[in-house]
DNA sequence: GTCTATATGTGGATAGAC
DNA sequence: GTCTATCCACATATAGAC
């Protein structure tokens, strides 16, 4: 029951957001009483905060195999892109509130999450600079490129649709040639 | 005190989120009753489709203003994205509240807004197939292309501090050359 | 592990006086 | 244009029975 809350939690999160869906809205579509609810969750944010806290240590651990099994700066940075697309086009309502429902969290947990989220882009942003120090990246704001990079890759949660007339794949393919190469022909 | 009422909701709404934020937090800071404000607004989602009206407005405003008085698909599309990210960096808090609170509008509301939002998008994905037509950028899907370009400046709006050691126009920089030659050093 | 019943607070919104 | 007073719905959360 308590993996059955946290699904319908994530749905009802991502569609309603955190604040608009109540105990009584995750409890009717569970098929239980509100009040039961608390049996798994001490409270409502322990709820959000289990949410957030298994997507973001997915996420981590994804990154971390990269880092420990692929070899070359330029492909590690391609396989961490792709791993990146991949989760976010794969977890689209998880990361959505990863995104924007980090204002339910208290103190603590915050810090909890925006601790692993600190992690998480550092690790990209130390390749990035590795790569300007091997001569193969162009020497531009290290922070301001992963950024633009994560960024523009997470958003795909947003805007991916699964039924759609492009394949995860093609995605890939498209945004790993933007982020390496760019948009114009070179003469 | 319409226009007070306005920039608290913005402070508020951006800070706490939408549902987060009660009509009784705005009046508090506004320093009148709770019951004064619906002289100014027919109720709460109003204050909300104010903001996100404005912000669009706005924004497809200085976006109307570069097609037509610049030249050359290259020029418009760099003009553009600068316009973008300046928007972006200098009113963080309304478009932070134009990307997350969407789900507080009623049908018709919503519909409004997204259709200003889509009219944005197509403008830009237009001068990106009119430059693959010209043969000055890679064919690529433009839809996804466009997609790219738009949510990484978007972001901006989420990680820029005005207080930080990087100018707008620095990172206006980094990203237009990110977008049009990418990351590596050719050979 | 789920139930019924309930406490307590706060939400958005309205009526009508000044 | 702002106030006081009030309505009613619903929020989170707890107590205690089964």
């Amino acid at each position: 029951m308590k993996d059955k809350l946290k699904s319908i939690a994530i749905q009802l999160f991502y569609q309603k957001g955190y604040h608009a869906c109540s105990i009584s809205n995750i409890a009717d579509r569970a098929g239980i009483q509100k009040s039961s609810i608390y049996y798994h969750y001490i409270n409502k944010e322990e709820l959000l905060y289990d949410i957030l806290k298994e997507t973001m240590d997915d996420l981590n651990k994804s990154l971390h195999e990269i880092t420990t099994n692929i070899e070359g700066t330029e492909e590690q940075l391609k396989a961490i892109i792709r791993n990146h697309l991949n989760f976010h086009m794969e977890r689209q309502k998880e990361v959505i509130i990863s995104d924007s429902e980090l204002r339910g969290l208290t103190a603590d947990n915050l810090r909890s999450i925006l601790r692993m989220r600190d992690d998480y882009d550092k690790k990209i942003k130390e390749i990035i600079k590795k790569g300007i120090d091997e001569g193969i990246f162009i020497n531009r704001d290290p922070r301001v490129v992963t950024n633009a990079i994560v960024t523009m890759c997470t958003q795909t949660s947003t805007w991916f649709n699964p039924l759609g007339n492009l394949s995860k794949d093609e995605i890939i393919d498209i945004y790993t040639k933007m982020i390496f190469d760019g948009l114009k022909i070179k003469k």
